[in-house]
DNA sequence: ATGGTCGCGCTGCGA
């Protein structure tokens, strides 16, 4: 059984003992990292090999950045999402681990809907479809993961009233995810738990966390050859409520083992 | 309550 596991950590420096302690305890295969807020230099690469794992990653000065760690050899693929040449936003990372490929992915927030980051975020959700739908050619086992900034449905939101309209929820951003549904990828928190009120984020801000007023963004989506091996898959809300928290927490899915 | 709180890195920006 292979478990791999999706988090934004909000800064890798800031969140270095919170990760270990959550890698010691969950103890993915594979862990795909979003929001690591620093360089490849800068990356605490020594405490994190200490634990077994090998490291793949493309990182930014103080914004965005996301890394693979896994505890086999990483063959990596690709370091930005094709097509756009000019997008210098550390926001995707791909690589191969035996016969799975994973990506490690951070969608833009959007701040608002209409505006100008909005309109890069579903460029940037345009592309990823393209880059889904090369994969999909293939016929291969692989996973998609990482922060959509996207709560697909209002089973994704803990209050869909009072976020109707808003940014991660709006009808434009969810037409892009249920495009990538639609084309064949399964949701793998979804697939196991198809009526569960289950959140992934919870805001700073207002005692959130407290009053559980959370979306669920984070996702791990499968191909059919890798959706064919779904054995379980969950969140883990236990890092959330740590001191020090990330505002997200990990999602997770455990797969039966490929041919090797 | 268009507020609230983090991280980065030193001023306000991004989320």
């Amino acid at each position: 059984m292979m478990k791999i596991a999706t988090f934004n950590v909000n800064s890798i420096k800031a969140r270095l003992g919170n990760v270990l302690e959550w890698l010691r305890s969950a103890d993915p295969d594979i862990a795909l990292l979003q929001e690591i807020k620093c360089t490849e230099e800068e990356f605490p690469g020594l405490e994190l090999s200490g634990l077994k794992y090998q490291i793949a990653l493309c990182g930014q000065k103080t914004y965005n950045g996301v890394a693979i760690l896994a505890k086999s050899p990483i063959a990596l693929e690709m370091r930005a999402l094709p097509g756009d040449g000019g997008d210098d936003h550390a926001r995707y990372i791909e690589g191969k681990v035996g016969d799975l490929r994973v990506a490690s992915i951070y969608v833009p927030n959007g701040q608002n809907v209409g505006s100008e980051k909005f309109r890069y975020k579903l460029g940037f959700l345009a592309r990823l479809e393209a880059r889904i739908r090369e994969l999909l050619e293939r016929e291969e086992p692989f996973i998609m993961s990482g922060d959509y900034n996207i709560a697909p449905f209002d089973l994704d939101v803990h209050d869909p009233q009072a976020w109707r309209g808003q940014i991660m929820v709006s009808p434009e951003e969810r037409s892009w995810f249920r495009r990538y549904l639609n084309i064949g990828l399964t949701d793998a928190y979804r697939a196991i738990h198809p009526d569960a009120l289950g959140f992934s984020w919870w805001d700073y801000r207002a005692g959130a966390w407290q009053r559980d007023m959370g979306l669920r963004i984070d996702h791990l989506l499968l191909s059919p050859q890798a959706a064919d091996r779904l054995q379980d898959a969950d969140i883990d809300r236990d890092p959330r409520g740590k001191d020090k928290a990330s505002d997200h927490t990990p999602v997770w899915c455990k797969l039966i083992a490929g041919r090797a």
